[in-house]
DNA sequence: CTGGATGAG
DNA sequence: CATTCTCATCCAG
């Protein structure tokens, strides 16, 4: 799917892949397809071995054999780069939008608090001590000024959260909303556009930040993802000027060539700053996570189950053997698992569903029988409805891919 | 279709 | 006192 996810504009404008990189690319489709005969070998002789001894050689699947491939060789199948994502992540969300409404919060530290709980607090704050999160108690005792903000209402912050997507959406319509404060914006159909000698200096950090990196010379990879990255860390500029100018709100940006790694790197200089990373500093990313629980898709219990296998670190995880994992996860998870400790991940962004809100004001237009949502339709429908019913009616569950073209 | 698991914020 | 809640996705029953 990723793979043909470049649309022409950027095909065309794109530099093609440079000759050593065609010859990078045969060595490795060669090596694959190699270890695809070695494997076949294997299963051969095996069955062989079954005959001599007079057992029936058991049948190997296609998918089987896949897993076989891929348990020594990971790094063998291919990984493409021609998605440019950029990660959008605002900076201590709560304490901005309070003090775009209040700006003589600014330069007072400032927590929002939910409960006994400081949920977030603004940099003057955090300058002063103040961590993002602590106990309200805790919090006083460090900073006995600390200004309070109760954040229990999130009307506001729903608002410019969508105002937020919203610019993002001038851009492109492929944006996923994570949360109310984080953006996974799609800009492979834009990218194109700002590839141009104008655009040729990266915009913002590199990942890992040495000159080195900054540096054109030489194309690691060559299949035009330099070229598109660059780009796209001008665009991600000017999503985030943009995203200023009409709420007042700072952000960080990520981008890269998957969710992944844009998620990874988008808060690597904060606060309002960008990264960019290319897919030769895969590697480097993830040795920069020490545990594999902070990987993005990894939660608790997965990472749980990992300890069990004395699997902890990205390391352990990168060197597990598939056939390991696959005592503990099925074969998809397994796989998984192993492509997101390389950093490689497949991984769409979604273009998100209607506006975000879910106060008691709120009224419900669907259609009856439909499967994607009409908002001219007339049925309305009380917000007073349980909760349940009105989240049953906003996802209609799994769209077909046609549905979801239609979503925006 | 739905409830439980899982994960993110 | 690492809490509680909301939301999305996936999948087995």
């Amino acid at each position: 799917m990723g793979t043909k996810a470049f649309n022409s504009k950027v095909l065309k404008e794109e530099s093609r892949p440079s000759i050593v990189q065609r010859m990078e690319n045969q060595e490795r489709q060669k090596k694959f397809e190699q270890k695809q005969k070695e494997v076949e070998k294997e299963i051969r002789q095996e069955q062989r071995e079954a005959l001599k001894q007079g057992i029936r050689p058991k049948f190997v699947t296609n998918k089987e054999k896949s897993l076989r491939m891929a348990e020594d060789e990971w790094a063998l199948i291919p990984d493409q780069h021609q998605r440019t994502i950029v990660h959008i992540d605002v900076d201590c969300f709560y304490a901005q939008v309070e003090m775009v409404r209040d700006p003589s919060l600014r330069d007072k530290p400032l927590g929002i608090k939910q409960k006994n709980l400081m949920v977030t607090s603004n940099y003057v704050a955090r300058s002063m001590g103040v961590k993002k999160s602590m106990w309200i108690k805790d919090a006083v005792k460090i900073l006995p000024n600390l200004v309070f903000v109760d954040g229990s209402d999130l009307t506001h912050y729903r608002q410019f959260s969508t105002e937020i997507s919203a610019v993002a959406q001038s851009f492109t319509p492929n944006v996923e909303r994570l949360g109310l404060d984080e953006n996974y914006v799609d800009i492979t159909d834009i990218v194109g556009d700002y590839i141009s000698p104008e655009y040729s200096a990266i915009e913002g950090h590199v990942f890992g930040d040495k000159e080195e990196d900054r540096k054109v010379l030489g194309d690691p990879c060559g299949c035009g993802c330099l070229q598109r990255l660059t780009a796209g860390s001008h665009l991600a500029k000017k999503i985030r000027q943009q995203i200023l100018e009409t709420t007042g709100i700072t952000c960080c940006a990520g981008v890269a060539h998957n969710k992944l790694l844009a998620k990874l790197v988008s808060g690597y200089y904060k606060p309002n700053q960008q990264t960019v990373v290319f897919p030769w500093q895969a590697h480097d990313v993830m040795e920069s996570l020490k545990q594999a629980r902070s990987i993005p898709g990894i939660g608790s219990t997965t990472f749980k189950i990992l300890e069990d296998l004395n699997i902890s670190t990205v390391q352990e995880l990168q060197n597990a053997s598939l056939s390991t994992l696959h005592t503990r996860f099925d074969e998809e998870t397994s796989k998984r698992l192993k492509d997101l400790s390389y950093g490689i991940d497949e991984g769409l962004v979604r273009k998100s569903g209607k506006p975000q809100s879910i106060g008691l004001e709120d009224a419900f237009k669907k259609t009856s029988k439909q499967k994607s949502w009409d908002l001219t339709s007339q049925t309305h429908q009380p917000a007073k409805g349980r909760l349940k019913q009105k989240v049953k009616e906003r996802k209609p569950q799994r769209l077909k891919p046609k549905a979801l073209l239609n979503l925006m």
